[in-house]
DNA sequence: CCCGCCATCTGGTATATACCAGAATTCATT
DNA sequence: AATGAATTCTGGTATATACCAGATGGCGGG
């Protein structure tokens, strides 16, 4: 009945269309009709490849695409899965992330990887309004929601101002560390978000593979003397967020 | 001398590092170093492969990989280029993004790709405050840098407020229509900025390849008195910008 | 000098094949 | 029941090959 029309457009989509992206089409409409759910796992290459009458190398590439568009997500050599929900975060609302977080249940684990107490050098200074060479405290977190990485986070904080930072657990919100120990809190922050390709150690920890693109986002955060007293760098894969924030416009 | 010191580095490297992400950072490293500057064209694929000992595949994999990164743009058939520098997008300083670009001697040409008089669908009624079914004004843009594409913009304005609106010239800043013929100015907005799979129609007017990834930037516009009057949507090409904000925590 | 044809270049798509290493599972041995 | 070895699965890398269609530039004819 209608079959001789759905193969004419089809044929003619598939003139135009090149195979791999008909393929990709198809799972992305499974997933956008819950016919797949989150974490559920994609068939593999090799079926694929069987099911649809193709190599595996256009099934391959019908997978990549999905992943580079950040629907899906591969875990090396176990299988690809379907990306869960984005987390909004509020750039505006400066309030610490994790507290964000926990209040709106999001299972948030802090997994640090990295603590050093060294020098600035000089971009870093100009940004924290130091001398160049002055103490600097860091430490990098990587944060996950289930076992699932979302984004790694480096902030530099200026030392001589934050004695002993380093002897608290950092597996909490450290916008909480500094209200409570130190007497400091945010104020103002000037944000930078961009889009870039992923480095090798970052794609290792946000389970990602080399030659993807993820969020950075950079802030420098003032107190209410608009004093800056912390520099953090957060690289998220850019599927899992989506970054809001209220302007106000200021005429001069 | 060095010599074979530096062969026994490059074959532990070769045992670890995938050969076409070696010769991508070959390349990234030339683009670095200016051997290779913004719009200058790339070895082909067929050259590359040669040149390394490596397959065509090989060698389309290391520009593919420099292209997701949004280091190297390509252009269907032609070759592939070395990216211009990013823009800067200040999304708090809601000021024109055409006369901020004009101000910084960005030469920005507009085209209009597309305008309609509509009715409002649900979420675009709800987003602007208006009952569904509502006259709404459309128009589609595509923004570029020489014949650089570097984003697409859609804008939703309330019908009834800007009668005429499309009678006038759509390249130039609408901000400046608004402003100067009806009297409105934008005075807050609220924003979102994600990173998403680019569609096949916003592939074409961009330049690029499909699965690739985009950056989509939605912003609702308020008066002076808080009412919305504006939805935006830009899809950018994610390696052409990156955006600034100025946050002031408001606590309550 | 201009126009149109044609050879040659480019990337885009697609197949078939091979081997590797890690993950998961199976199954036999202790 | 616990351990450990073997098998089978997965994606990751890499090669070789083929054909297509758009872009480009040279060349010849008007």
């Amino acid at each position: 009945m209608l079959s001789s029309h759905d193969s004419d457009i089809e044929t003619d989509v598939a003139a135009s269309r090149p195979r791999f992206l008909q393929i990709a089409d198809d799972i992305r409409g499974q997933i956008a009709r819950k016919e797949l759910k989150e974490h559920d796992i994609l068939p593999s290459e090799r079926s694929l490849s069987e099911q649809y009458g193709v190599s595996r190398m256009t099934a391959r590439r019908a997978l990549e695409a999905l992943e580079t568009e950040g629907l899906v997500y591969s875990s090396d050599r176990r299988g690809r899965f379907v990306s869960p929900q984005r987390l909004s975060y509020n750039v505006s609302n400066m309030v610490s992330f994790v507290s964000n977080a926990q209040a709106s249940n999001i299972d948030l684990r802090i997994e640090v990887i990295d603590t050093v107490e060294t020098a600035m050098d000089a971009k870093l200074a100009a940004r924290l309004g130091q001398p160049e060479g002055c103490s600097v405290t860091a430490y990098t977190r990587l944060f996950h929601t289930g076992d699932h990485p979302i984004f790694i986070e480096t902030e530099y904080l200026v030392a001589d101002r934050f004695p002993g930072f380093l002897r608290h657990d950092l597996r909490q919100s450290t916008t909480q560390i500094l209200e409570t120990h130190y007497q400091t809190s945010a104020a103002t922050g000037d944000i930078v978000i961009r889009m870039r390709g992923v480095q090798a150690q970052e794609a290792q920890l946000l389970g990602i593979s080399a030659s993807h693109t993820v969020i950075e986002l950079e802030q420098v955060i003032r107190d209410a003397d608009g004093v800056p007293f912390c520099f953090g760098r957060q690289v998220w894969r850019g599927e899992m967020a989506e970054f809001s924030a209220h302007a106000i416009v200021t005429r001069r």
